[in-house]
DNA sequence: CGTGAAGCGGATAGAGTATAACGTCTTTCA
DNA sequence: TGAAAGACGTTATACTCTATCCGCTTCACG
């Protein structure tokens, strides 16, 4: 597995956002640490919990703000279907990624296939649409559980 | 535009459901017609507010309960960026469908494109994923709006 | 320095979405 | 008729997200 390590994706994300001259502060820093720490996708609020490091009283508002500045930056993105936010695997460079969903373990893969987006962009601009936002889940089993199953 | 007035569809679900041998009791009819008269998609509320006839007290889980029915039978889906519900274009055979949502003006087109299917399930297979839901999402502007923006 | 604008974040409240749990009534079918 | 399954009413509650107000820090500008 080539997954990288969070301390990785976090320097990563340093660099972006001084490039970009946006503030990466110590809250959405921890916000984007906890996401990439999962090994899986979290709600806003395991992520607020995870934020109470038995010490602050935190309101939802705190979350969703860091998350708000997080997603607007690409460095997440929020599985509709599931209520709940995964860290960018490649948030070097702007994409719209599709994400196949393991409803047996929760792991989330992130693809940028070419051929989906070919087939989507060419279904819209069919009937004149023009695509702004694309959600694309795909909701299933993975390969690792399917062959426990099968076993 | 080839828009099926309500009754049609009512009409086809009604046949459907007894084919299947499932029933499309008044109340699920009723959420269906509903759905199928509005001209965009509507939240859970919205639909229980249009079922208080001015009479019965009614509360989320029966509407609820309907949206589960109809969502099995494939009458209706289920658009999950905008949490809200729309009648099935074509209920008559089981499928995955996109849908192109306008963001100015409500318009919801369902798609059901080969190609994206293909796309997909190729993009699938390649890690040995077994798809089982499929949301397809992609919000923008339609060409009616589109049109307007640009006079 | 002083000051004002902008951005960040704490805090409270509340809107909107969805489900759990329990009881009752109806339909189905042996 | 009687049992089982299904549908529905009801209450309560969990979960997701936003509005709003206020205070703090930062930083440019005079
Ligand atoms: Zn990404
Ligand atoms: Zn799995
Ligand atoms: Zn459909
Ligand atoms: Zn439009």
């Amino acid at each position: 597995m080539d997954v990288k390590p969070p301390e990785a994706a976090l320097e990563e994300a340093d660099t972006l956002c001084q490039r970009r001259g946006v503030r990466l502060t110590a809250q959405r820093r921890q916000v984007l640490q906890i996401l990439c720490a999962a090994r899986r996708p979290l709600g806003a609020y395991e992520i607020l919990e995870a934020m109470r490091d038995g010490s602050r009283p935190l309101a939802p508002p705190t979350v969703y703000r860091a998350l708000d500045f997080l997603l607007e930056q690409g460095l997440v993105h929020k599985l509709e279907s599931l209520h709940a936010y995964v860290g960018c695997t490649h948030p070097d460079h702007p994409h719209f990624s599709q994400f196949l969903i393991c409803a047996d373990c929760g792991l989330v893969t992130e693809l940028e296939d070419e051929a989906i987006a070919a087939s989507l962009k060419s279904a819209a601009s069919e009937t004149g649409f023009r695509p702004r936002r694309r959600v694309v889940e795909v909701i299933g089993t993975c390969a690792n559980c399917a062959g426990k199953a099968t076993d």
